[in-house]
RNA sequence: GGGUCGGUGCCCGAGUGGUUAAUGGGGGCGGACUGUAAAUCCGCUGGCUCUGCCUACGUUGGUUCAAAUCCAACCCGGCCCA
């Protein structure tokens, strides 16, 4: 069975037992003496569309209790995701409409591999009783005044200010909104809903996760404990992995751009990747660290989009990189552009940014004359460069920096 | 509710009537170097099919030939007091 707990992954919440492990596996033996599985909980936010490496390290996870035979009790949060993000820097942030927490919802379930193969697939959708996917709104949206009140004596100020986020914002002056002192209560008490033996998350998440811990106890359930992963740096090596930081390798990527992603990643998290995303003995891999970090990319885009394509994605790359760009370039897998939004004649910048390759024209512009950009490996260097027709430039690629490449394809 | 300080470009942060898309730093992007890395050096960092034209310093209105800079009201925040 996939380990439940590799070394150096696993740490506890708020369990009274010294060793982490141990009370995870005294949860194991006593769901064994009792025959009756766990419920893991995973809670997700279903604030955007895509799901990255940095999530998938919890559905991993997930996805061994589930092969281990426990049900993966996914909780949607959909109401908490409706009210906004406490977390987050701007305390009045963008409130999704019910509509759009629900399609980034379906969006977020088939990345998790609803309705595809499951050799695939990230979560075991198929096997009766390993999976319940919940909505909190199901029990959050129709709180009364009472309960809400009774959650709210449950913990102190004090204790609030505790949170890492809270006491930063508190000593730097920044405002901290009453009701995001609400979020760690409801999604505590999501735990208390589905009677989680565990709950998964990143070790940012420690403060809910034991909050959720006294929510059960006070509710008379055995508290949840705490199975807290680390979090994935993201692809600066510094900062966590998270959509806003744009640091993001997204499970939805094509195998090029992920392959060619990974494999620039900083030298310092090139063994975080290989522990956190693969099941590849470290020992085994080349010491040599460029060497390694291409094994790293290699097996993570394989992992996602099969070994075939994964070859194809790292030649693909190289071709793309190499000196001679032009032919290389020409044959390699290169994601396409179309013309058809084009109005000719076309000027050099004008193209960049109706192509979608550089945001603004002015950007465009700017880029050109920093010579960053190559069209067929050659370097352009006049933004006013003008274009007559579509059919000049089709099938070209056109090139900005060492890594963006869009092929031109005309209308028909 | 009262007092007070403050709201500037992706972020932080200068600027307090007049050669301005607005000093500086961070971040980002591009170039050189390299291992498609790190470090280092250089350039760029509002928008527009752009030799010019737009829009920008919380919001709205006002005073000025001229405002991010002065005035008023409003909105939002920090701190102190109640």
């Amino acid at each position: 069975m996939a380990d439940l707990f590799p070394s150096g992954v696993v740490s506890g919440a708020g369990e009274p037992s010294a060793d982490p492990q141990q009370s995870l596996a005294a949860r194991l033996a006593e769901a064994e003496a009792q025959h009756r599985p766990l419920r893991i909980k995973l809670g997700i936010d279903p604030t955007g569309a895509d799901i990255h490496l940095g999530h998938s390290l919890l559905f991993r996870k997930l996805r061994a209790f589930q092969d281990a035979g426990h049900t993966a009790m996914l909780i949607i949060g959909d109401f908490t995701a409706r009210i906004g993000d406490p977390t987050g820097k701007s305390a009045t942030r963008v409130q999704l409409s019910a509509e759009a927490v629900e399609a980034n919802a379906s969006t977020y379930l088939a990345q998790l591999g609803q309705g595809q193969d499951p050799e695939r697939a990230l979560l075991d959708f198929r096997t009766p009783g390993r999976l319940e996917v919940r909505r909190n709104s199901e029990w959050l949206a129709g709180l009364d005044l009472p309960r809400v009140i009774e959650l709210l004596g449950i913990s102190t100020v004090g204790q609030m200010l505790a949170k890492d986020d809270f006491a930063k914002r508190y000593g730097s002056g920044t405002p901290i909104s009453l009701h995001e002192f609400l979020y760690p209560l409801l999604q505590g008490y999501d735990s208390v809903q589905v009677r989680a033996d565990v709950e998964l998350g990143g070790t940012d998440q420690k403060f809910n996760v034991a909050m959720g811990r006294d929510l059960q106890r006070h509710f008379g359930q055995s508290p949840q404990f705490g199975l807290l992963l680390p979090i994935l740096p993201g692809l600066d090596g510094l900062q966590k992995m998270s959509k806003s930081l744009g640091n993001t390798v997204g499970l939805g990527e094509d195998p090029i751009s992920m392959y060619s992603k990974l494999e620039k990643l900083p030298d310092a998290v090139v063994d975080a990747y290989l522990t956190l995303l693969t099941d590849l003995d470290l020992g085994a891999l080349p010491a040599n660290p460029r060497a390694r970090q291409q094994a790293m990319a290699l097996e993570i885009t394989c992992l996602r989009h099969g070994e075939p394509a994964a070859r194809q994605a790292q030649q693909d790359a190289a071709a793309l990189v190499s000196g001679d760009a032009g032919p290389g370039a020409a044959r390699a897998e290169v994601p396409e552009a179309s013309l058809r939004a084009v109005r000719f004649p076309a000027k050099a910048f004008y193209l960049l940014s109706a192509v979608g390759i550089c945001a603004s024209s002015s950007e465009a512009r700017r880029q050109i004359q920093g010579g960053g950009v190559r069209l067929d490996g050659e370097k352009l260097l006049d933004p006013n460069r003008e274009f007559i027709s579509a059919t000049e430039l089709h099938g070209k690629v056109l090139q900005l920096g060492k890594k963006t490449f869009r092929r031109l394809v005309g209308v028909g």
